[in-house]
Parts: C-alpha cells; sequence; structure tokens
DNA sequence: ACGCGATATGTTATGTTATAACATTACGAG
DNA sequence: CTCGTAATGTTATAACATAACATATCGCGT
C-alpha cells in the first residue's frame, strides 16, 4: 500500500467517525489533491482527475466534492490563489490547529505549517484594537519556493 | 475642498511626481472607491460609479484603471476577497510599508494598519525555515468589524 | 427482499470575476 | 502641426463559482 492510499485510507476512517461517506469520487478527487503534490484550481482538478485517473468530473461535481473535502479538514482552500490543496496533516495524529499556508506563487507548492499561539494572538490583539475580530480560519502567504527562486529576476 | 477632494488632489500630485497622469475618469475611479468607503468588487464599482456619479465604465476599462492605481500605490487589491480599496494612507505623509489589512466578511469594511517590523521577520523567518520565501507585499485577514459584530451567531 | 427517506451525483443554465485583442481617441514633445 | 505614446473604447472570451432541478445510490426499518 503506497503513500497516498495510506492518507486516503486515514482519510475514510476520519469520515467514518464523523458520520460521512468518503466515496470513490470523492477519494478520486482527494486523491488527485494529493499527487498533483500542489495547489490546483478546480478546473485544473478535473484535468488532473481526467489525464492521471480517465474519470471525468462536472465542474460542478469538483465543487461539491471539494465543499465536502473541507467540511472533512481534508483539503483546503487557499483565497489568495483560487486554488484547493489537499490538507497536509490528514495522516499525522495532532489535531489540527489554525495553519498558515505558504504558497509559491509560481508553482504553487504548498507548505502548511502551524502557527504559534503567540503570534496568533498577538495579530488578535492587533486587529482587535483596530475594532475588528479576526475571525480568519486560516492564513496564507504568497511566497516563492526554494525550487522557483533561482528562477526569479531580481530578488 | 472637502476631504475626498483633498485625497485626490495629493494622490494627483504624487501622479505627477512620478511621471503618470491622473485623468479624469482615474479620479472617478479613485473617488468611488474612497467614497464607498469599503472595499468593492470591480463590478460594483462601476455601478458606484454610474450611481453616484453618473459615470459609466465597462469592465475592461475599470479593471484597467485599478490596475494603474495599484501601481501607483494609490490602491490595493484584496486577494482573498477579490475587491479593491483605495490606501488609506494617501495623504499622511509616512512612507508605506508593508500593510495589514483587516477585512470584514460582512459588510466589506476595510482597516489598513501597519504590521511591526518583528512580526514581519518573524514571518520571513517561519517561512524561510520552510524552504520557502515570503513576497507577499501585503496581509490580509478575514474579521467581523465592531458593527458586524453584534449581528453575528455564536461569537 | 422491499420501500422509503436521505445523501450523492448528473445535467443544464447562469452568475461573477478577469483578461485578450484590436480599434480609436487624446495628449504632449519636438 | 505631426507623430509617437498613452489612454480609452469595444467586442469577445477565459476562468472561477453557484443555482436549480432531475436522477441515482445508499442504508435503514420492516
Ligand atoms: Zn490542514
Ligand atoms: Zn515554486
Ligand atoms: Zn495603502
Ligand atoms: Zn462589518
Amino acid at each position: 500500500m503506497n503513500a497516498v492510499d495510506k492518507i486516503i485510507d486515514k482519510a475514510e476512517q476520519i469520515c467514518l467517525n464523523r458520520g460521512t461517506r468518503l466515496t470513490a469520487k470523492r477519494k478520486q478527487v482527494l486523491a488527485g489533491l494529493i499527487e498533483s503534490n500542489k495547489a490546483l484550481s478546480a478546473y485544473e482538478l478535473i484535468d488532473f482527475c481526467e489525464s492521471h485517473y480517465g474519470d471525468t468530473f462536472s465542474a460542478m461535481s469538483v465543487y461539491r466534492i471539494l465543499e465536502f473535502l473541507e467540511e472533512e479538514g481534508l483539503a483546503h482552500r487557499l483565497n489568495i490563489a483560487n486554488k484547493y490543496v489537499a490538507c497536509a496533516h490528514i495522516n499525522c495524529g495532532h489535531t489540527h490547529e489554525t495553519p498558515q499556508f505558504l504558497i509559491c506563487r509560481e508553482c504553487s507548492k504548498v507548505r502548511e505549517i502551524r502557527i504559534t499561539p503567540d503570534a496568533i494572538s498577538n495579530l488578535k490583539d492587533n486587529a482587535s484594537d483596530a475594532g475588528f475580530m479576526l475571525v480568519t480560519p486560516q492564513f496564507e502567504m504568497s511566497c516563492i519556493c526554494k525550487d522557483c527562486a533561482p528562477q526569479q529576476p531580481n530578488l
């Protein structure tokens, strides 16, 4: 059983425990997100599934499935990029805290890291001082990854 | 001369100094952003200008003008909201550092605050440890503003 | 095994955000 | 005044996302 299958398997257990179902279609979409190894737009994901699994999805289906996966904590929507990414922590035991996403603006590779509680409370305090209550469930930042850095002019 | 006109006037000087032109159309769009007092999508901005100034823009024009305003530092694109907002610091002397935007997810009101150099270098270090170089010119966070908080269930 | 309600998927249409490509107009330096 | 550049107009289309309703599938109680 390869690494991806293991993650899918874990995802299925998570759904079972929550009383939801990781159907074949949903597995396929989640597998696409995991195997692509980067963030994909819904339409890129459709193409990926078509070319890698020969399975074809309508945009509607993919959006619905992505919504499901996000509710289950198995995928995340990256708002600054209009793309979707598999959760990097499906397989590791720890609870899923407020994530921070480092997104390569060149190749859409993503690192999902944990932000320190300090940093969060700092941000909350700053917002609060300005009369705003922080409700964002995640932080997203545009970056250049190591692989893409060499190709960048003027860095 | 009212407050908005003063800002527009300052914006015009800024453009002059940079060798660019704040044309009548561009002034209109910038005025719309300022007077609306919140973030607007390009299409909302078109409606605003139509209803408040009787001036009609094509989507194409507005996108071009928004691009111009952003290049001149007079407006900002809010990626997490797909909306645009006038810079809150056109009129105050200080240089424009990395901004942090607190965006009300209910009413699109925006506070543009400065993020402390500490906090930035902290974020940069964290990213760097993960093999990513932070290049984001701004930080955006989804919030609830004071006015909208009372209407929120379960807060 | 059967019937039924709930969940999931299929299908078509449409809304929303954004850019491409090319034509025309306005502006300003020489 | 004239010519090149910058700005705007116009039309078409790409890319992202949701609405509304039809059909199929699943799982439970009988
Ligand atoms: Zn995650
Ligand atoms: Zn990269
Ligand atoms: Zn600003
Ligand atoms: Zn609000």
